[in-house]
DNA sequence: GTCTATAACCAGATAGAC
DNA sequence: GTCTATCTGGTTATAGAC
């Protein structure tokens, strides 16, 4: 599989998808090189430094795609009650049955190796800083003061980060949507 | 060290805190051995179907002290808003600076295994259910409606557990307190 | 007979040589 | 791109201590 794909990018590709489902312990490189198709040779010509490089690589490449999911979504939303509300909704869609199966983006590297590995962990928490900054504009748009709108945009993150651990554990979508419904009323006082 | 627990004891004691600091995957027997100072053999004896009942035990150990903590600062506040605000606030203040390093519950575990344990995912499922009922339960006695209140209480678990993960990520207490802060505007409206 | 202690097992890991 | 080295994982076996 991936034969379109180039080396590097079958398994930056190859190991985003596993690391989302098992986490980075759970996933060995040789899970990666066979998925992947590519040599394990290859690997180390291309990340010389073996797993933590292509982890991160990996990190950074789910970050992009992230990015991209949240601003088409909030492209289309005039406040930040619809684009948050619209954005939860579709996870709660993409999590629930049905589809491909899904894992937490980066929640789970996160939390396995925030006392092992402070390269992942960085990347980790300059993902998480880049996804909020995101949020935060949202607000700041809609006139939230520059403190109100981190604050808000750590909280929704945070929901979001929970809300899809709780749609894993339980296979389904319903505590996403729950979140999502209860959106409105979060927001309806400012 | 922990030579006054019971050797089973130990196993789960020191289970459940490295599985909260590195996850299931990322914790081996020989490190809670050598940790518990419980030689091998009694961990296959105590726990002969291995690592993934000795993770079930530690993750029923976790759920119970976590319930305890939850129902101490609950029982001190009249009404949801105060109850979840001082919750949270005692949240960024244990995994701020200074004091033990901590790690997520079981956020991490759960994460890592819902494709690969279902015996464990059902475990993490279970205890997540089982704190969303004691949430549940302060929203109905606040009289909020049975609905809302389920929704209600998946809603906050998703803010402490998403919550949690920013603030091991950052090794900061900062994104919890930034999620107390927002609360009495959260619930300002019911 | 319950529990402890240690040693051996083999599959799997990462890594790197060829 | 294959093939090997080295090490650690979880597990099991067996012998001894209480």
């Amino acid at each position: 599989m991936d034969k379109k794909l180039k080396p590097k990018d079958a398994l930056i590709e190859t190991a985003s998808r596993l690391f989302k489902l098992r986490g980075y312990c759970g996933v060995g490189l040789n899970d990666i090189i066979a998925e992947s198709g590519v040599p394990k040779g290859s690997l180390y010509h291309y990340f010389p430094e073996g797993k933590e490089q292509l982890a991160t690589a990996a990190i950074n490449y789910t970050k992009q795609l992230v990015i991209e999911d949240i601003q088409q979504v909030f492209a289309d939303a005039s406040n930040p009650l619809d684009a948050f509300q619209t954005y939860v909704y579709e996870l709660s869609k993409a999590f629930g049955e049905g589809g491909d199966p899904l894992g937490s983006p980066i929640g789970t590297i996160a939390g396995e190796t925030h006392t092992t590995s402070e390269t992942i962990r960085l990347a980790c928490d300059s993902t998480f800083k880049d996804w909020q900054a995101i949020y935060a504009e949202k607000f700041l748009e809609a006139g939230y003061s520059a403190q109100d709108s981190t604050s808000l945009a750590v909280t929704f993150h945070a929901l979001t980060e929970g809300g899809i651990l709780l749609a894993l554990t339980s296979k389904s979508g319903k505590p996403l949507e729950a979140i999502a419904n209860q959106i409105p009323f979060l927001l309806a006082q400012k």
